[in-house]
DNA sequence: TTCGATTTGTTCGTATGTATT
DNA sequence: TAATACATACGAACAAATCGA
């Protein structure tokens, strides 16, 4: 006296119809799910650290099972998308300001310890795309942008020097008393003030030589060796929102990647 | 009609008898099964490419269902230890030459493309573990490691010096001959010759200027910026199998790193 | 402070779909 | 074609964390 005997297709107690694995469009249902949880998230109205709707309730909104509800949070907390807490819910991964540092800032002491930067802005502009500027962004060569300086000192010594670019119409209004009064890092304050979400960066490293501007403001030789970041830092949906190019000073700091499995056994 | 209705403990039809969530250790079943998994895999007895026990198989040997296998499994193939494919099996993560190189080498031409190395090896010796060497493999200052170094050319042109160290003991007999006849990346080959699969790395990046020797081997002028990547490769278990020291030239190529969401949505 | 409701975490089990051999 | 092995989906029961009354 097992359960009901399913075919196919069938009508369960909730009125559900369905066609097993394999739906009308040959996607699956708990990637259907991730997909317009994704799609929902991106459009910036859920603001991070207020739930999404609880497993039951996503369950009943899309007429599936709670199980293909959590298969489908099971992808986005590995993807780092939201994250889920016993006893209270799931939230928009975030972003309090040390794990979006731990995140997205691979500096590190040469002995392994990480340092909490202090962000000094040198400097607050508006501009024009460059050809480059345009091409990371999505924007055509000539459209408004801001560009920001940030000095980043670690142990009391300037070691990275930011160059910043922000599409103007995405960033409207933001002003340079915003910046300095910031309590967070930057993605902690695109996040916070303009509803936009970093989860992805992409950098591009090269090896560099101090010109005599960033050697001064480093506080380096002329011509000293320096690491040159470019970045491209994403919002879900693939959307570019940041430019940025850094130049970092490896003396005392290295940049860490690890590649491969994280060993979380937790 | 509901199948049986459970205690805090109960005995089921094949003598199953266990406490729901929270074993005695206090540590879940899906995250011991992890661990027997993995510890088995790092034993090396399962050579790569082919199969692990079915699930089917392992449920019974731990003596719990086949969704907590899969659980366990799920956590694994997120951190690419194994892979697995429907209708065949699950395996060992490998490492077909162009996955161990796409997925340990983020190396690319500045307009994106991946470009396949070729390998000289210019020098292959014995010696002794420097202070340095000794720390990262696990080893006392002294203990006898090959030394290896390579350069590797991109589109024909040297841009990558390889300063390789290995424990002797690990990769007792390695000889000069066996570098210059493999037929693939290095981690291929510690794989084929030794058992040892490196699935996952440290890298720490500084900026660097080009000596003498570096300068002539890499073609370029003295004292020129070279990116430094000094990495540690584990296997499974955390265990350090190779020590290395990289310089790249970054002209033509540029070291990638992506930090956060891969967004397969498949 | 206690307690109960809510929400996610873990485990089990079943049925069926689909790819491989 | 049949057997095998993983993939998807449903649903139930209980554990554990959280939060508010």
């Amino acid at each position: 006296m097992k359960a009901k005997s399913r075919q196919k297709t069938r009508t369960n107690s909730k009125g559900r119809k369905k066609s097993r694995a394999a739906d009308e469009d040959g996607i699956s249902l708990y990637k259907r799910i991730k997909l317009e949880v994704t799609r929902t998230l991106s459009s910036g109205d859920i603001s991070p650290n207020d739930p999404l709707p609880t497993e039951k309730q996503l369950a009943a909104h899309y007429n599936v099972s709670i199980g293909t509800v959590r298969r489908a949070m099971d992808d986005l907390v590995a993807e780092h998308i939201v994250v889920r807490q016993q006893g209270r819910g799931t939230f928009l991964a975030a972003l309090s300001p040390e794990r979006m540092l731990n995140r997205f800032w691979p500096m590190f002491r040469q002995d392994g310890v990480r340092v909490i930067p202090i962000v000094q802005t040198l400097s607050f502009e508006e501009g024009r795309a460059d050809a480059e500027t345009a091409e990371a962004l999505g924007l055509r060569k000539g459209d408004p942008i801001y560009r920001i300086v940030n000095l980043l000192l670690m142990g009391g010594n300037p070691v990275i020097l930011d160059e910043i670019n922000l599409s103007k119409k995405l960033y409207f209004g933001l002003r340079e008393e915003h910046l300095v009064a910031r309590e967070t890092t930057m993605y902690g304050f695109y996040q916070s003030h303009f509803g936009i979400n970093v989860f992805r960066v992409l950098d591009r490293l090269h090896a560099a030589s101090a010109n005599q501007w960033r050697a001064e403001r480093l506080g380096v030789p002329l011509n000293s060796p320096l690491l040159s970041v470019i970045r491209i830092a994403y919002a879900f949906g693939n959307r570019p929102v940041e430019f940025r190019k850094s130049f970092l000073s490896t003396d005392a700091y290295e940049y860490r990647n690890a590649i491969g499995g994280e060993i979380r056994v937790d």
